[in-house]
RNA sequence: UGGUCUAUGGUGUAACUGGCAACACGUCUGAUUUUGGUUCAGAAGAGUCUAGGUUCGAGCCCUAGUAGACCAACCA
């Protein structure tokens, strides 16, 4: 029952605003247009998500249309795989559309343009039209070819169409103004001959409609109430808006189009065109990589539909361009998989523990809980014996007091089976831990019931039984860049910033045998661990499992030790920008002097002498970059003031840059801060 | 150097026709916990790009700067 009073991003407030003028809501109607030359990446999911959203909050259709004008790029592939994303994501359209259907209408339009003298013919070379074109700061020229009789180029235009002409050879150009401001105005292209079979209409056309030209009229086509695309066609929209002008017919409903800012992320690329050369290159496997941002690589590496819509949700919508931390998305997928994944065991580095007090050769078959987020989802059995793998980090021979795991002489729950205690370790020669030895106390089964099964101790660690494990390769990823905008320095390629460690593969891992029939549908948590997911290089006798995220580790955070990657936070730049316990006396005052202005009375006095307390222990080379401060900052330069104060009374020489301070003080219009620079 | 757009904690978004800058992620404490997970309680972190102006009052309105993005494909 979460009634709207939720604010609207900009885009769902124009349509609120349109309603509100009288605009009818059953004419609302979207659609997603994506140009099938490429695989959806999480940036669509965005757009996906704001038009079928906007479709289901208003109970309008959506339509999918493929902006299928270039037939030298696009492919049936492509088409396929962006309709079966679409549908993942979990949102049905209400028509499956192809700017190429409308070809015809197109064209007829085109005669039209022609006849009123709003188009001609042009035949010279790309380059001499570019140089035509002029630039941002200086006027175009008009093409010699610009004013043909209509006959002429009714003429052309239907030998173009029969295939009488080569590729590129003559195109046929809107005539607008040669000297507008907005370059996309300048007798932009409306088709052009292209000599290749298209995905669906086959070799029946040879000339191709241009963007500006087909998207505009597909929407009208499909009287789509609201076009909505990215920022950088925000030029365009003069230009949808002429194309319109001239075919509207004001019975029908006039598209109107909006621009909203793509949604970036941090530590990888987002263009079709950077993500086709990673896998040209073969940086990554292919476009469902793990590691790649589309949809596809995304859901291999066991991303849910829902994750990615709730991703979409939290990021918003506006006209600023940014880059969304990964950590937004990793945060929506552990939060989902939290509540449904399956809890397991599984130890990917392992080192054998042996219980010496264990009788040899036994087994037992222990329950576990299947998830402890979901009392509904019952156990499953879990072979227990003598000697286990346990994950080699979860043991050291000592350790201090923060370490709550394994140690010689110390206790620690094996998950849902008994506490144990470390007793002695087995090395080779070169120092190397082959077994750790431990007593277990066979009393504190888990579930026992008895009194030493609920003996609280301090670590819990996963294991599994070595004659009973099943072997399985896991892959675990890293980010594919180092750098946070790999694709935004001038001076550099983005290939320059991959990340040569992004895919750890683990060739022997060791599984739970409940793991062995798995399907690629299946999410699970390996306790203590992460999420992880069937991949489909699986076989029937090899397993392979991708990590999709890690749990969330305080414990390797408080780690002093160098965590070359895997390391989740980046180095230095939280936390205010400031490293914590770091806070000096200056940070303090400025604090305190912050809000002065708002201080009367006895608050004022003490907020002073604290200032004044705290100047005690500022050099003059930390105060002096605060001369600077904004004006407007008021409380902050009397803070100031009164800390120079301190400083000229232990003897700091005064110098130009102080009495430039001074001078600017006691001709400011607040009066408490005249009176401080007077008293100097 | 022309045009267009944008500027709010580390990040992403809010703040209705001017009225105490809010939410989420992240960070840090503490409690709970048979996952160093989850959950719960709390904290730090912003003078809203700068300088002026209008106003009783400006993140919001005006002016001038600054910074970033986009625009000269027979791509979309």
């Amino acid at each position: 029952m979460t009634e709207e009073s939720a604010s609207l991003n900009f885009i769902e407030q124009l349509i609120a605003d349109d309603l509100a003028a009288g605009f009818d809501p059953n004419k609302l109607r979207f659609r997603f247009p994506p140009e099938p030359n490429g695989y959806l990446h999480i940036g669509h999911a965005a757009s996906i998500c704001l038009n079928f959203g906007l479709g289901e909050k208003h109970n309008a259709p959506v339509n999918l249309r493929f902006d299928d004008t270039n037939p030298s790029k696009e492919e049936q592939e492509y088409v396929d795989a962006i309709k079966y994303d679409v549908q993942w994501l979990g949102f049905q359209w209400a028509k499956e559309c192809y700017s190429s259907d409308y070809f015809q209408q197109m064209y007829d339009w085109a005669i039209q343009l022609i006849k009123e003298g709003k188009a001609y013919v042009d035949q010279q070379s790309a380059e001499a039209m570019a140089e035509q074109k002029g630039t941002p700061t200086a006027p175009g020229v008009a093409s010699p070819y610009r004013d043909r009789s209509v006959e002429e180029n009714l003429d052309l235009f239907e030998r173009m169409k029969a295939g009488e002409f080569e590729q590129g050879s003559y195109v046929l150009r809107a005539k607008i103004d040669m000297a507008s401001p907005n370059m996309l105005m300048r007798d932009p292209l409306l088709y052009r001959i292209v000599r290749k079979a298209h995905h669906r209409t086959g070799t029946e056309w040879c000339i191709y409609p241009m963007y500006d030209w087909a998207h505009g009229e597909s929407d009208y086509i499909e009287q789509v109430s609201h076009s909505l695309c990215t920022l950088e066609f925000k030029m365009h929209r003069e230009l949808y808006d002429w194309f319109l002008d001239q075919i509207y017919d004001p019975a029908l409903l006039r598209p109107k189009q909006r621009e909203f800012a793509r949604r970036n992320l941090s530590y990888t690329v987002m263009s079709k065109r950077k993500l086709l050369e990673l896998v040209t290159s073969k940086t990554v496997m292919g476009w469902d990589d793990p590691r790649m941002p589309t949809i596809s690589g995304l859901r291999r590496r066991g991303y849910t539909p829902e994750s990615i819509r709730k991703f979409s949700e939290l990021s918003g919508i506006s006209k600023r361009d940014s880059v969304t931390d990964v950590s937004l998305l990793e945060y929506c997928i552990r939060e989902d998989l939290n509540k449904s994944a399956t809890r397991v065991m599984a130890v990917l580095d392992p080192v054998k523990l042996v219980i010496t007090n264990y009788p040899e050769g036994k087994t037992e078959i222990l329950q576990t809980e299947n998830n402890p987020e979901d009392p509904n989802s019952g156990t499953h059995d879990l072979p227990f014996s003598g000697e286990l793998y346990i994950e080699r980090e979860d043991f050291k021979e000592e350790a201090g007091s923060k370490f709550f795991r394994l140690t010689l002489g110390n206790e620690v729950r094996l998950k849902s089976a008994y506490i144990i205690k470390g007793e002695s370790v087995v090395k080779d020669a070169d120092g190397n831990i082959l077994e750790i030895h431990c007593t277990a106390d066979l009393d504190s089964r888990s579930g026992s019931g008895t009194e030493a099964s609920t003996r609280k101790v301090k670590g819990t660690l996963h294991w599994v039984s070595i004659q009973h494990a099943i072997k399985a390769e896991v892959r675990e990823y890293d980010r594919l860049f180092l750098d946070e905008a790999p694709d935004s320095h001038e001076d550099k390629n983005f290939m320059e910033f991959v990340n040569p460690d992004s895919l750890k593969v683990i060739k022997e891992a060791y599984l739970e045998p409940f793991l062995k029939n798995t399907t690629i549908e299946d999410k699970f948590q390996f306790q203590r661990l992460g999420y992880f997911t069937l991949d489909k290089d699986s076989t029937s006798d090899k397993l392979v499992f991708n990590k999709t995220v890690g749990l969330r580790d305080s414990w390797a955070k408080q780690q002093p030790a160098p965590t070359p990657q895997n390391a989740s936070s980046k180095p230095g730049n939280q936390g205010g920008g400031q490293a914590q316990g770091q806070r000096s006396a200056l940070n303090e005052i400025q604090k305190i002097a912050k809000k002065y202005t708002n201080l009367s009375g006895d608050k004022l006095t003490a907020a002073r002498a604290d200032i004044a307390k705290l100047a005690e222990d500022v050099t003059y080379e930390e105060l002096a970059p605060l001369f600077n401060t904004a004006a407007k900052k008021v409380g902050t330069r009397i803070g100031v003031m009164i800390a120079l104060g301190v400083l000229l009374k232990k003897g700091q020489e005064r110098n130009a840059e102080i009495e430039a301070f001074l001078a600017a003080g006691l001709e400011d219009g607040n009066e408490e801060l005249v009176n401080e620079a007077k008293k100097l």
